[in-house]
DNA sequence: GAGTTTGAAACT
DNA sequence: CAGTTTCAAACTC
């Protein structure tokens, strides 16, 4: 297997390096048939994992699998357990970087996926690990493939029926497998793994989300939005939602076309399907079930089939009742009046749309932040004007739901370079997007079913012609504030505009106003990006640019340079600036300790057990503005800063304790005060749990912590530092397809890593590959199991802790 | 929305 | 390394 993965790995880099020359044009086919198994992330050093992985094999083996194989022309790969979350889940949003988003697809996704990206638009893992790269890398070459004849094969492959990954996350494990066996019988397009069958420009090609991954899901759309061509099902997915009542709605839009989708031609398969589903903690039960189940939908169809990730629950996510939902099981009916209008999201109450066809899909996909290219809105074609009610086809979804805490660390397992950052990319996207999502989770679902899912945003707008979806990433304090604001799904980054590719926004006369006019404050500072008009976005002044991102319509950035199209002169400036300052793209805020005190700073001096990296020089604000980088990154002041009069609410550089414990807090703005004070005794209380010994030690949830609770509520906008950390570790693993930069790849280590660390981080001692802690506003994803820096004991905790302390991203009840 | 304030980044 | 300038975000009105 680990020979398998290596020269996956190889494959995949070849191919993330070789362009595409996928023509979109010849997308045009109609549908796909292509059963896209999930997607697993599986962390290789653990039981399950390699459960999964013989799974899988047995499942390769398997007369079925044979079959399958034998229905489509294209010569199936074998599959390999990838650890590497990131070419999917991880990756999707790092992409954007070097990838860049807006450039980087050829295709649009349909599906969302967690796949990597093909080449160009998915960053390229250059991890050790070839292991976890193996399955990627066929996965890509099979989409490779399948781009290249497309064409062909859209007219051969409407029954065709291809798996092209199955992505399973073990919530329970907090570990996540990801698989892709890449079988494809046949691709539909681009059906690869990273490869979005949309591109192909196909109505055919479903996407089928995972719900509960909204998040990291929003990424994968983003990155369909990417190309022009995504309109895809991620409108389709807002048609129907409007329309759910139930709460399963909301996951049930999510799955977009219809014919494309896992069908299941009888109740029964869908039983089976179902009763997969349900399972999902136990990868292999499901994995067995649900090859059991491919078969039959498969044949007896002749349709295509797509299966999207299914996720295992995490521990925190209420997964439970949504697998459990029933399919829906619909009569035949041709779905071909509408290519595109395919999805037809079957909740409890669409079955009206009778099809015989079952669809369940579930789709885990790490959502993209808003920093990173988002494309946040997807459009997708007004069901009126698809068809969606003039296709008869009926779609059930059914979702996992899968905590994106766990997808990192499997995905952290996997290079270092290239998937870690992407991965962390992701991963904030999708924190990001939870907000939103609690908001339309809650208007729309009405059960007192918990959605465990990463929030994102999905704004619908119905046009006359077509209706939107838009994943908006928000940051991931709003989420936490969305209590007070309501989830409102994310107006901004959602509008029409964003659709464009990100390249070209800047072109755009004003950039700025257009922005204004798109994004409603509140929500705009979700997405907010840049809005450089000097720095051509190529210095540390621009956000994007320090977040590692590029630019994107968001940006009200004027001459930017820093777009996918000038990917050699941001890599230049950047190196650039590296050369001045090693750490200039590490995250700002860095755990300063993990219960150890011999970390530069006092603990007792600094309560947070996070630290600005460098430390701020506040002179008028006192610290209590988000003009300082330490307040702003939710951390306390240090002895490092410089500040004067500093009154940081979450620390003073004097020592004193955190304001928001304290009585300080008339300091702060009431609204802020409030949060701070959360966010600041959430982190004491779980510190001290925790890590009883050190009650001043940083504990993981801390060091990811304080980018979650801070007080900017009232803005929505995550912290400066705080974006700035995670985005920059995504974008620059990400930067390069395969060649990641060393760089960046180290800054994703400071963001979990001490200062001291650092240093050595710096100087190589670590491995960057090795290990990767990182801290997500959410927590979920912040350790790799696998991480050697984690191997300490307590470190190892911390991330265990900050799992679990961290608040699930949205909590799937209807109010946090 | 325009203007001011602020402090980091960049420059010297 | 310190001082100054530049820059864009944060903030205020």
């Amino acid at each position: 297997m680990v020979l398998e993965s290596k020269e996956t790995a190889q494959k995949e880099r070849e191919l993330l390096h070789t362009p595409l020359t996928w023509d979109k044009d010849s997308d045009s086919h109609t549908e796909t048939n292509v059963v896209v198994l999930p997607l697993w992330t599986l962390d290789m050093d653990t039981p399950e994992r390699n459960q999964i992985s013989a799974t899988l094999t047995k499942f390769e083996d398997s007369p079925v699998f044979n079959y399958i194989n034998s229905l489509s022309p294209i010569k199936p790969v074998k599959s390999v357990p990838i650890s590497q979350t990131f070419n999917s889940l991880s990756f999707s949003s790092p992409p954007s970087v070097f990838t860049s988003p807006h450039v980087s697809c050829l295709k649009e996704s349909r599906f969302l996926r967690r796949h990597i990206p093909l080449g160009t638009s998915k960053p390229k893992v250059s991890s050790e690990d070839a292991n976890k790269a193996h399955t990627s890398e066929e996965t890509l070459a099979d989409s490779t493939r399948a781009c290249h004849n497309s064409s062909e094969l859209q007219e051969n492959t409407d029954r065709g029926i291809s798996v092209e990954d199955a992505s399973i996350e073990l919530s329970s494990e907090h570990l996540k497998f990801s698989v892709e066996p890449q079988q494809t019988l046949k691709y539909n397009s681009c059906g690869s793994p990273g490869y979005d069958p949309p591109l192909c420009g196909n109505e055919g090609n479903t996407l089928l989300e995972l719900p509960d991954e909204a998040a990291a899901d929003a990424g994968y759309v983003q990155e369909g939005c990417k190309t022009d061509s995504s309109e895809g099902h991620l409108q389709k997915i807002c048609q129907t939602e409007p329309k759910s009542e139930d709460p399963d709605c909301y996951w049930d839009s999510l799955v977009p076309d219809g014919p494309d989708m896992l069908i299941f031609n009888s109740p029964g398969e869908a039983e089976a399907f179902k009763g997969l589903m349900h399972k999902p903690l136990d990868s292999s039960i499901r994995l067995s079930d649900f090859m059991s189940v491919l078969p039959l939908s498969t044949i007896h169809n002749g349709r295509k089939m797509y299966f999207v990730d299914s996720v295992a629950s995490g521990s925190e996510h209420e997964i439970g009742d949504h697998c459990s939902e029933p399919m829906t099981t619909a009569t035949d009916t041709d779905q071909t009046q509408d290519n595109l209008a395919d999805v037809v999201f079957v909740t409890s109450h669409s079955n009206e749309h009778a099809n015989d066809q079952l669809v369940s899909v579930t789709h885990r996909a790490i959502r993209r932040r808003c920093l990173d290219f988002e494309m946040a809105n997807v459009q997708r074609k007004n069901s009126d004007d698809n068809s969606n009610a003039g296709s008869s086809t009926s779609e059930f979804d059914e979702r996992n739901v899968a905590n994106e805490k766990q997808q990192l660390p499997a995905k952290l397992n996997g290079n270092f370079q290239t998937g870690i950052l992407q991965g962390i990319g992701l991963h904030l996207n999708a924190l990001a997007a939870l907000k939103e999502y609690k908001g339309i989770q809650i208007e729309n679902l009405s059960s007192g079913r918990q959605l465990s899912l990463p929030g994102s945003t999905l704004q619908i707008s119905t046009s006359q012609e077509h209706q939107h979806l838009s994943l908006v990433p928000v940051s991931s304090e709003r989420e936490l504030d969305s209590s007070d604001n309501g989830l409102h799904p994310a107006e901004d980054c959602s509008q029409p505009s964003v659709y464009m590719a990100g390249e070209d926004f800047n072109k755009n006369s004003s950039p700025r106003k257009k922005k204004r006019k798109l994004e409603t404050p509140g929500e705009t500072e979700g997405c907010k990006r840049c809005n450089c008009k000097k720095s051509k976005c190529l210095k540390l002044y621009c956000e994007c640019f320090a977040a590692g991102v590029y630019c994107i319509e968001p940006c009200s950035c004027q001459d930017c340079f820093n777009k996918p199209i000038h990917e050699d002169t941001v890599l230049q400036t950047r190196k650039q600036i590296e050369s001045r300052n090693p750490l200039a793209f590490a995250p700002k805020v860095i755990r300063s300790s993990d219960s150890v005190p011999e970390i530069g700073d006092d603990p007792n001096k600094t309560p947070a057990s996070a630290r600005h990296k460098r430390g701020c020089n506040c002179k008028k604000s006192s610290c209590l503005k988000k003009y300082c980088e330490c307040y702003q990154g939710g951390v306390g002041c240090s002895i490092s800063c410089r500040c004067e009069g500093c009154k940081n609410a979450f620390g003073r550089k004097d020592g004193s304790a955190p304001v928001g414990i304290e009585t300080d807090s008339e300091e702060i703005e009431a609204t802020d005060k409030g949060v701070a004070e959360k966010a600041s005794q959430k982190t004491e209380i779980q510190n001290t749990e925790d890590h009883p010994d050190s009650a001043t030690v940083s504990t993981p949830l801390r060091l990811s912590r304080p980018l979650l609770p801070l007080p900017f509520s009232s803005k929505g906008k995550a912290p400066r530092s705080f974006v700035t950390t995670i985005t920059s570790s995504a974008l620059f693993a990400s930067q390069k397809l395969g060649k990641p930069n060393s760089l960046w790849s180290q800054s994703k280590h400071f963001q979990t890593v001490p200062d001291d660390e650092m240093a050595d981080i710096l100087l190589g001692d670590t491995s960057p590959i090795s290990c990767i802690k990182t801290s997500s506003p959410n927590g979920k994803r912040i350790s790799s199991p696998s991480c050697d820096l984690g191997s300490s004991p307590s470190r190892r905790g911390g991330r265990k802790l900050i799992l679990q302390s961290i608040p699930s991203f949205p909590s799937l009840t209807p109010h946090p």
